[in-house]
DNA sequence: TCTGGGGTCCTAGGACCC
DNA sequence: TCTGGGGTCCTAGGACCC
């Protein structure tokens, strides 16, 4: 058996664990800019607040219902993610990691996985703060929708799926369109053939959901058959693209202010690609104009360009960056977004050296670890490339952050020691 | 005024090889 | 009249996930 553990309306409940006052109260965290909603506590939910909303349209609900309003703070989100994540890894022998909030558990040789699963999740709460869902089911296509149930109905937020015939009977009450593997296009294809719920999709032709929905659509259906198809995968496989990439607080239309903001981002890139330990190949520049703003002229660009030797150096991938950048530079638009992608990677070890770097690439790889190690010990952009810039106007906007409490010193929660006493 | 930031996989079609 | 059979690699586009 399988479980999937999700943490609830996560970001929000990060916010609400060094804030108690808000349980209960509608809360909703808003993406990079204070651009859309990309998380809502369950009051918010049911004031109708809907998940990717551009904030902006929703300010009045936000006034009218007090709703608590935080930018995204991805220092604390992640600390806490690693937290609950631990807990997890120490219960059970193999754990996928799958995102910033969930996991999977293989629970091979647990004996009572309801009863277990009940006991991990009052523990991640009271050792975390953070409330979470366990859906348990014999592959993750159902353990997902056993958490689904969890989540959505069952008070103690567990629900164990076992027997064909309870699957079967959960089933007829999924609609496709909740089901992992099945977004709004396939919704909408499926709706309109009469494809309804998750039983009407397990009962269908696998010839015919293999020809109209590729072979991802064929191994979702076998899943819900009770056939597993994905295999619970504990070691991260090596990421084939990574990219840095943010839309302005301002908008830029000097060369200068993005050559700040691609500089930023291909070092990011770059210790990106360090920490995995991995090499790029290939570095892609984008730069676009709003496309919301109709009435603007738009300039959508983007070009790739190929390493001779491949990289994870941030000098070397800001240079190669920079002379990409000032190929797709055009005066005269108003650029709302970049980013880099970097590509072609490979493992650390494998590196082709060109026949007249190899020195070079040696001193440079102890300038990186030096850099590392600064930046890691003492703060991030503590020792920087003075391209990066330092009034940096595009920065993001993030009118309504939370303190980082568990990753800065000087953002520490204070305890007022007489008042506990007084109360308890 | 104001609309995020990451990723993956699959397929079809075109270009090329022998 | 009649034009094979076997591949690979690359890219764009489309679907999905969090």
């Amino acid at each position: 058996m399988i479980a999937l553990v999700d943490c609830n309306n996560f970001y929000a409940s990060c916010e609400r664990v060094f804030q108690p006052k808000l349980e209960n109260k509608p809360i909703v965290v808003l993406s990079n800019n204070d651009g859309c909603v990309i998380a809502r506590s369950n009051e918010a939910k049911a004031l109708g607040i809907k998940m990717g909303a551009p904030a902006f349209k929703m300010q009045s609900i936000f006034d009218r219902y007090a709703v608590h309003v935080f930018s995204s703070n991805f220092a604390l989100y992640g600390d806490l993610s690693n937290r609950v994540m631990n807990i997890l890894t120490e219960s059970v022998p193999a754990i996928e990691i799958y995102s910033i909030d969930e996991a999977f558990l293989d629970l091979e040789g647990v004996m009572k996985p309801r009863q277990f699963s009940i006991d991990l999740r009052s523990k991640v709460k009271q050792w975390t703060g953070i409330p979470v869902s366990v859906g348990i089911a014999p592959t993750k296509t159902l353990a997902k929708v056993a958490n689904h149930v969890a989540k959505k109905y069952k008070k103690e937020g567990v629900f164990v799926m076992k027997y064909s015939k309870t699957i079967n009977e959960v089933l007829k009450h999924i609609p496709v369109d909740e089901l992992w593997g099945v977004g709004r296009q396939y919704a909408k294809f499926l709706m309109e053939r009469g494809f309804h719920t998750a039983h009407d999709l397990a009962h269908g032709s696998e010839s015919w959901i293999k020809r109209n929905m590729t072979v991802n659509g064929l191994r979702m259906v076998k899943e819900l058959k009770g056939i597993s198809c994905y295999a619970i995968e504990c070691d991260t496989a090596r990421k084939k693209n990574i990219c840095t990439s943010r839309s302005f607080g301002i908008e830029a239309k000097e060369l200068h202010e993005l050559k700040e903001a691609i500089a930023a981002y291909a070092n990011t890139c770059a210790m990106k690609l360090r920490k995995e330990k991995s090499l790029a190949h290939s570095i892609c520049v984008f730069v676009r104009t709003n496309p919301f703003k109709e009435s603007a002229k738009q300039y959508n660009a983007s070009q790739k360009a190929m390493l001779t030797v491949p990289t994870n150096d941030g000098m070397e991938i800001t240079k190669q960056a920079l002379a990409v950048l000032e190929r797709l530079y055009k005066k005269g638009f108003n650029y709302k977004k970049a980013g880099v992608i970097v590509g072609d990677i490979v493992p650390d070890y494998s590196r082709q050296l060109s026949f007249f770097h190899q020195q070079d690439i040696l001193r440079r790889q102890r300038v990186m670890h030096s850099l590392d190690y600064i930046n890691t010990t003492m703060g991030r952009d503590k020792v920087r490339l003075a391209i990066q810039g330092f009034d940096r106007k595009w920065r993001l906007k993030q009118e309504k952050l939370s303190p980082c409490y568990t990753t800065r010193f000087t953002d520490m929660l204070e305890v007022n020691i007489d008042y506990l006493k007084s109360v308890t």
